[in-house]
This record gives structure tokens, sequence and C-alpha cells, in this order.
DNA sequence: GAGCACTGC
């Protein structure tokens, strides 16, 4: 098209810079065409030639586009020289030099080859959205180009990412600025904080609308329930706005649980003469670029997810975005013309408040399954407590995911890895499930395993959107789904997944039992994935249609609650005495409800069972245990029994310590005292801010 | 009445 790209002009620069150094950060800002022309640059320079171009991304979506389009301006077929792979989808050839794929793909593949030597150049693109794969593979990457024989050159790309500390981490490697092509975005400040910023957003978005000439209207929100109730106001005020007076509007929702069908609906373009408001989440943020946004109302704020490593519990927050957070919302109305973006908070809590980056997804997430990736890659150097990460997640939490890996038999006393562990590495999953395969393989139950594993993987896909009030039905049954037999929810999504087999995997079946085909679908890909990995240890052959000659589904079902409870042996919870409150078992103990969707049963005294297993503890409106499975006392025992004489320090120091320096304790003990100290300020931060925003919202 | 932001193998 003849658009020169900014990054073309520092070709020269940037090929110089490569050639002498192994390792480069390279800064662009949106615009600057560093995902898709650096692979070229690189290309056009020989770098193709001994080895493939890797270029990771943090999401499926922008792999594929994003090598969609190299391959057109390259003028090949895609799958060629130029191509892609994701989860259930390898499109290259032998003849690949450039290859996009997702952090999670090239993680999975070091694992097989770790010195990952059919590649010349890695480029971890998107670095400053801090995935946790990519700052597992920016701890990888600095060893391996130190230890790998054939050359091997590293660019780290991001957007804002702060280049120095990037950097240091990499022995100061050069830093490479590339201007982006954004528009100029004008910013305002509330003058104080909203008491609620539902109000303040509907009070900008019209004045706006009254004010401003066309443009598209972006506003930022934290969920599903402000959104809607966003648009019923905007609605309602817009409508009782004089006729004539302005001009016409569409208003659309957009967030994670809405349809694809319904989330495509903003990139159609709008009718003319119309002014369309988007009302979304973060997912507008990097996920989905709209076009025609000229103007973004930011509240500030938004849901995050994050874990206690103490109580072994999710939380989701609502907690202040980060000042690259909001910049980047404000770049999103630069995208086609010169925007403006209207901040409901004043400019000293930006300045003052404000984070300056958001926390990263390692210090926010359970560990376990990257510390068993990690242990599992064998190399001696790399021991857990002392991994060279970016940002080192906590002490805490790193002995919390050794406790996990402890518990279902992944590590040995001394925090080796086991053989049941390295065949759990093998399993793209969480620990807990994997473990659970394994046991279920040797229980004989494996098929019925594999489906409820396979099940979890797509749960958030199977329901549709609620505001439909289909779980209602779902959990009452009158839609005629299973009801785990009083055994739960892993039980009841076993009986789901084998009445749709029953059915042919019929799509028809799916809507009228109102799942969303499009989840099922990808149970059925994800269990086949497993199949497939499990068949080298498998027991016997795996049959995909399971039940049938079914004898007895009772005993089947007990294996398979037996299976589970060995692979959940950490999330474990124990009734209350006088009433259905549980308290965890194994952690610092935590009070939790069975979640309202839960299937489990109560029995005639009105009782819910004594043990459960769960899936996931998370608090939302209160503590919560979501996807429970009654398990039985005797199998709980030998639990407590290894929760007893579980020796953290032996956990942790038993893999190679190496002989401690004077030096190496002293920094030691500093590093340690900064981690432990470090969880208490992120607490009370999300703990303030939370606080903060409770404080404004409106009173019913 | 109580409900999960987003992403990935």
């Amino acid at each position: 098209m003849g658009i020169l790209l900014p990054i073309l002009q520092f070709e020269d620069k940037i090929i110089e810079t490569i050639e002498q150094n192994s390792v480069v950060v390279v800064i662009g800002e949106t615009g600057s065409g560093k995902s898709t022309q650096l692979s070229q640059i690189l290309h056009r320079n020989g770098y193709t030639k001994h080895g493939i171009v890797a270029v990771t991304q943090p999401r499926r979506v922008a792999a594929v586009s994003v090598a969609r389009r190299v391959a057109q301006e390259l003028g090949v077929q895609l799958g060629e020289e130029v191509g892609y792979a994701i989860r259930f989808e390898d499109r290259t050839s032998e003849r690949t030099r450039i290859k996009y794929l997702t952090d999670g793909v090239l993680l999975r593949e070091s694992l097989s080859n770790p010195e990952l030597d059919q590649y010349s150049v890695v480029i971890l693109d998107e670095a400053h959205e801090r995935s946790l794969n990519t700052d597992i593979l920016l701890g990888l990457m600095k060893r391996l180009v130190k230890i790998r024989q054939t050359n091997l050159k590293v660019l780290i790309t991001s957007a804002t990412l702060d280049g120095g500390k990037v950097s240091r981490f990499f022995s100061d490697c050069p830093v490479l600025t590339v201007p982006g092509k954004l528009f100029p975005v004008e910013i305002f400040y509330s003058s104080e904080r909203p008491t609620s910023y539902v109000e303040s957003s509907l009070k900008t978005a019209l004045d706006i609308h009254i004010r401003e000439p066309e443009g598209d209207v972006l506003i930022f929100m934290t969920g599903q329930d402000d959104i809607e109730k966003m648009i019923s106001k905007l609605e309602e005020k817009v409508q009782s706005l004089a006729e004539g007076s302005c001009m016409d509007v569409v208003i659309l929702p957009l967030h994670g649980s809405l349809p694809p069908e319904m989330q495509v609906r903003v990139f159609q373009p709008p009718p003319p003469n119309c002014r369309r408001f988007i009302v979304a989440t973060n997912i507008a943020e990097t996920s989905l670029t709209v076009d025609g946004v000229v103007y973004v109302i930011d509240s500030g704020f938004v849901k995050q997810r994050q874990y206690n490593p103490a109580t072994g519990m999710y939380s989701l927050d609502i907690v202040q975005i980060s000042r690259v957070q909001a910049d980047q919302r404000a770049g999103r109305a630069g995208r086609t013309c010169p925007g403006k973006c209207y901040r409901l908070y004043p400019s000293s809590i930006y300045r003052e408040e404000f984070p300056e980056v958001t926390i990263p997804e390692i210090q926010r997430s359970s560990l376990a399954g990257s510390v068993l990736y990690l242990k599992s890659l064998d190399v001696p150097d790399i021991d857990i407590l002392s991994f060279d990460f970016l940002d080192p997640p906590s002490r805490e939490s790193l002995e919390d995911a050794l406790r996990q890996l402890y518990l279902i038999d992944a590590i040995d006393g001394n925090g080796s890895i086991t053989r049941v562990g390295r065949a759990m590495a093998e399993l793209p999953l969480e620990p807990s499930l994997s473990r659970t395969l394994l046991e279920a393989n040797e229980n004989g139950c494996l098929s019925q395993a594999l489906t409820v594993v396979a099940m979890l993987s797509a749960e958030t896909s199977l329901l549709p959107s609620r505001s439909k009030g289909s779980e209602k039905k779902r959990k009452h049954g009158s839609l005629d789904l299973p009801d785990g037999s009083g055994w739960g929810d892993h039980i009841q999504m076993l009986q789901i997944y084998e009445m749709w087999d029953r059915a042919g995997y019929d799509r028809r079946w799916c809507t009228d039992h109102d799942l969303q085909v499009r989840g099922m679908m990808f149970t059925k890909d994800v269990r086949k994935q497993l199949c497939q990995i499990m068949q080298k240890t498998a027991k016997g052959s795996l049959d995909v249609r399971s039940n049938n000659g079914r004898k007895d589904t009772q005993q089947e079902y007990r294996n398979l609650r037996r299976s589970l409870c060995v692979g959940y042996a950490g999330q474990l919870a124990e009734r209350m005495v006088r009433h259905n409150g549980y308290r965890t078992l194994g952690f610092k103990a935590q009070l939790a409800q069975v979640h309202p969707l839960s299937v489990l049963k109560i029995d005639e005294d009105g009782l819910l069972p004594n043990y459960v297993v769960y899936h996931e503890l998370i608090a939302t409106s209160r503590p919560f245990l979501r996807n429970v499975c009654v398990v039985e006392m005797s199998w709980v025992m030998p639990i407590l029994k290894k929760l007893e004489n579980l020796d953290i320090n032996k956990l942790s120091g038993g893999t190679s310590i190496p002989e401690a320096t004077v030096d190496g304790e002293v920094t030691d003990l500093s590093k340690e005292a900064a981690v432990a100290k470090a969880p208490d300020d992120h607490e009370s931060r999300i703990q303030a801010a939370r606080d903060r925003f409770l404080a404004r919202k409106p009173k019913k």
C-alpha cells in the first residue's frame, strides 16, 4: 500500500545491533509495525537461512492474524514459508522460515527440545503484557543464549515496557526505540473522584454525544453487571434527548462472556450518521481493537484475578489500573485520527496513586504448573527458588507450589521431580488435573476422567451468557440435564458429556440443553488431544465413546471420585459440624461455601457431605468452592498424614543448593526480606483500592 | 437469591 511503517527506516540500525548482540530489546509503540516487520527484516537479512525465526504472541488470534498478514505481504501461501502454530492447529511445513506461535506453544516445544535448535531467532512479542508464559520464556531465553552451541538471537519487543529494566535483566543489552504511529490523544481529568463511576461515565458519554463531532465512544468498565447497567441507563437517556438534536446512536456491550457473534458486532461498520457507544471491559484494551473510536472514557478500574498462596484462594478484586494501562486505554482513541480521553479521576490520582505498571501475572497466580514445568526441564542449573525471573514471585508462592506438587506426588520429599511428575508435565493441564488422569488410569476409569478434565477445561464456554436465566434451569433440571447423582459437579459433567455422546455429538442437542455448541466442541477437541498424549501411558485401549455396554456406573463414579481425590489432594475441604459451610484443609484454614451453581445436594438431615474436593476456591462476593466432588473419609486420611509430615525446608532446599558463599548468603537474605515484604504492600494496596471503590458505590 | 475480568497449553 506504500504506507511506510516507522520501523522500516531503522532496518540497518536494527540489523547492525542484532549482529553485534545476542539479545536486543525493541520498544515500539502501537502502529510501529514491529509485529509484522521485524520477522521480515530478519528474513531479508539472511537470518532464516540457517534456522527459523519464531515470533511468540500471548494470544491465539494475534498469532494467526499476524502470520496471515506477513504471508500476504511476502506473497506466499500461509503455511508455507510463513506459518503459525497454536493449540490444535499447526500450520507450518518444512519450508516454513517465519513461524508465529503462542508463548504457550513455544514452552511446550522447549519441553521436547530444550535447546530450540531449529530456531535462529526467537522474538518475544508483546512482552510488556507480562503473560505468565512470556515471563517464563524470558528466564529460559536468558539461560539459553548463554549455553546454546549454535548461535541464538533473542529479541524482546514490546510497546511500553520499561526497556531499562529488561536490558539490565539481560546484562545491559541494547535497547532500540522505534516510534509508533498513533495520533495525539488529548487527556481530560475529572476534578475529583467520582461518587459512582457508572453515573460519571453516563454523564461524560452524554456530554460527548451532545457537544462533540462524530466519532465512536469506547467506555471502560469493570464487569458485565456494570456494563449492562450502563447500557440501559444510556439507552434511556439518549431516548429522552430531543429528537433531531443529535445523531442516532448504537450502543454495544463488549465483554468476554458475550457469545462470539455478539462480540464481532463491534467490527461491523456502523450505519451512516450514527455514533456508536461501546461499553467494554478491558477486553478492548488489548485483545480486541475497535475501529472508529475517537473518544475514550476511562473509569480507572479493572477487575483482576489474584491468588493468595497462604490460603490457596483466588479473588476477583476491583483494583486501580496502572499508569501503563491508563495510557494504553487512552491510546485506543488515537488509532485513526486525533482523539480525546476522559479520565474519571484527577491527575493527582494518576500520578500518585496508580502504580507504574500492572503486577505481572506471575505474581498473581498459583505457580504449581509453572514450577512443575521448570522441574521437568531437568536442567541441572535450574533451582526453582533462585530461578532468574524478571520479577520473581514471592518465596511464599513458590513454596506453596512445591507443597501442592508434593501432595500430589509430582515431586518427592526432597523436591526432586518424580516419574509421576514427569508424566504430568507432558499434559497441557494444571497439575491437579494431570494427576487425576494418571490416577484414573490406575483405577480403570481413564476414559471418564478424560471427559471430566476436558469439560473443566472448556467450562467457561459451556453455558450461554447469564441474563437469560439458564443456569437456574440447569440447576433445577428442567432441561433434563443430569444432576451428578448426588456426587457433585464433576460427575454431572461426565453425565452431560456422555448424554451428548449418546446423541451422536449433535449440535442441536447442545442448543436444546442450553449448552454452547462451541464449548462442547472444544471439550471434544481437548479430550482428543489429551487422549493422544495419554496413549503412551494408558493401560488398555481408550474409547472415546466410553459409555457403551455400561455395567456399574456407581462403581465407575466411585473410582473416578477416588482419582479426583488424589489429584485434588491440595484442594480438600471439610464441612463444619453445625452448618453447611466448609473449611479448607492443608492451608491456613479458609471458610467457604459451596458455590450456588453447584449441583451438590443436602441429605435427609439437611447436611452436605463431610468431605469434598474442589476445583477452585474463589472469593467474589464471598469465598466459594466452585465445582466440588464428594470424597470419602478413608481417602482423605492419607492426605492428612502427608500434610503432617510435610517439611517445606526439605522440599525447597532439596534440589542442588550451590555451596553457599558468604556473598551468596547475604544476597539471598536480602532478597528474602524484600519478597517477604512485597505481598503485604500488594495486599494492602488491593484492600485500599477495594475500600475506596466500595465507598463509592451507590447505596441500594 | 447469587452470579468470573482476561488469556493459554
